[in-house]
DNA sequence: CCTACCGATCGGTAGG
DNA sequence: CCTACCGATCGGTAGG
C-alpha cells in the first residue's frame, strides 16, 4: 500500500484533533516561525489533517493568535495580582511581582514569544485593549517603584525607566532560557528578582 | 485627467529611487509590520514606484532583510569596541558599553526592532553568522562582569545572567523611546548604563 | 522606470 | 475528518 504511507504528512491512521491541540501547535509555529510566516497548512500538518479541518476548531488564524495574546495576559495580570496580594512592603512586592513575571517567561516561553512579536499584528479595537493591559501591567510596577522610592527605601531617578527595564529584562528570559540548561526556572527567577531590587537599588 | 491622479499610489511625477533609499522603506515597512508582514508592494507603493522597479536596486526581499541586519550588527559590534577600547576599568568599560548600547537602541529604533523581530527569518548560513556576532558581544559584555567579579568590585551570582538582563533592558528602549518624549537618548542611555552598575552591584 | 505576466501559495469556503 | 476549489496576493521575471 505504498499511497498510505507515502510521506511523513500522510498518518496510517485518521487523526483526530481538539482546539486545545490546535491552539497548542499554533503556539509552537508562532513562537518559532512568526504570526505571518507560518501557514495554516503547517500548523494542519503538524496534527496530521489538512488544512480545512482547521476551521472544525477555530474561526481563523487571527483568532488564534487573538486568543493566545489574550490568555496570555490575562495570566500575567492574574499571576501579578496573586502575587502582591497583603504585600504592604514596597521591597517585598517588587521582588514578588518580577519573580512571578521572570518565572512565566521561563515556563512559558512560546507565549511569551508569540505576544511580544506578535501582538501588533492584531487589528482594532483588539489591539487598543491588548496594549490597555501591558499597560496596566507596567503602570502597577512603576507604582510600587513610586512608593518604594516616596518611602525612601528605593532611590531610582525615573520610575517609569526602572519599571521598563525590569518587565524587559524579564522577558528576555523566554529567548535564552532552555529547560535543560544549567540553572531552573526557579533560579533564574530568583536572581531576576534580585536585579529588580538592584535597579531601584534598594538595601538588603 | 482623472487616470493621471487617481488614487495616492500614482504619482504626478516619475519618481527616481536610490538603494539606500529602498533600504530606508524596507527598514520602516519591516520594524512596523514584520518582514514577513511587509510586501515588496507596500515599499514600492512607499517610494511612488512598482513592484518591479525596486529589482534595479535589490536582489530579492531576502537580501534586504540581511543587508540590515548585518550592517546593524557590525555597528553595534563596532560601537562597541569603540567604546571600551584603553578603558581598563571594568565598571567603566561596562558603564560605557552599556551606554553606548542604549544610545543606539533609542537613536535607531527600526534597525533594532527588525534585527530582534526578524533576523531569524534568514536562511542558514546567514543566520549562523549573525548568531555568532550577537553572541559575540554577549560574549564581550559577560567577560567585562567576571573581570570586575574576580577584581571583587561586581558582586554577581551569574555574570551570564547580568549580561543578557543588561544587553535585553537596553534592546527593550526601541520599543518605547520616543524623540519627542520626555527624555533625550543621551538621559535614557546614562540611566540605563547606571542600571547595568546597579545590576552588577557596583559600589560608587 | 514601466506593463504584462508567471507559478506558487495564501486563508478560507462548499459540500459531503 | 476529507476533497475540490476559490479569489487574492505573494515574490519575482521578461522584455522594453
Amino acid at each position: 500500500m505504498p499511497l498510505a504511507d507515502a510521506g511523513s504528512a500522510a498518518p496510517a491512521t485518521r487523526a483526530v484533533v481538539s482546539s486545545a491541540a490546535v491552539l497548542d501547535a499554533a503556539l509552537t509555529l508562532f513562537a518559532t516561525r512568526g504570526y505571518h510566516g507560518t501557514a495554516l497548512s503547517q500548523i494542519a500538518e503538524a496534527l496530521g489533517i489538512r488544512t480545512p479541518s482547521l476551521y472544525n476548531h477555530m474561526r481563523s488564524k487571527q483568532a488564534l493568535l487573538e486568543t493566545i495574546v489574550s490568555r496570555t495576559l490575562d495570566d500575567v495580570l492574574a499571576d501579578f495580582h496573586a502575587a502582591v496580594r497583603d504585600v504592604p512592603d514596597p521591597a517585598e512586592r517588587l521582588r514578588r511581582a518580577t519573580r512571578v513575571y521572570a518565572l512565566r517567561h521561563a515556563t512559558h516561553r512560546r507565549e511569551a514569544l508569540v505576544v511580544n512579536r506578535d501582538a501588533t499584528s492584531l487589528p482594532e479595537p483588539e489591539l487598543s485593549r491588548i496594549r490597555e493591559r501591558r499597560r496596566e501591567h507596567e503602570q502597577a510596577i512603576r507604582a510600587i517603584i513610586a512608593d518604594g522610592t516616596r518611602r525612601g527605601v528605593f532611590s531610582v531617578g525615573d520610575p517609569a525607566l526602572a519599571s521598563f527595564a525590569i518587565l524587559e529584562m524579564s522577558v528576555s528570559i523566554a529567548r535564552w532560557f532552555r529547560e535543560d540548561g544549567a540553572r531552573t526556572a526557579e533560579q533564574v527567577a530568583d536572581e531576576f528578582a534580585e536585579f529588580a531590587l538592584r535597579i531601584v537599588r534598594h538595601r538588603p
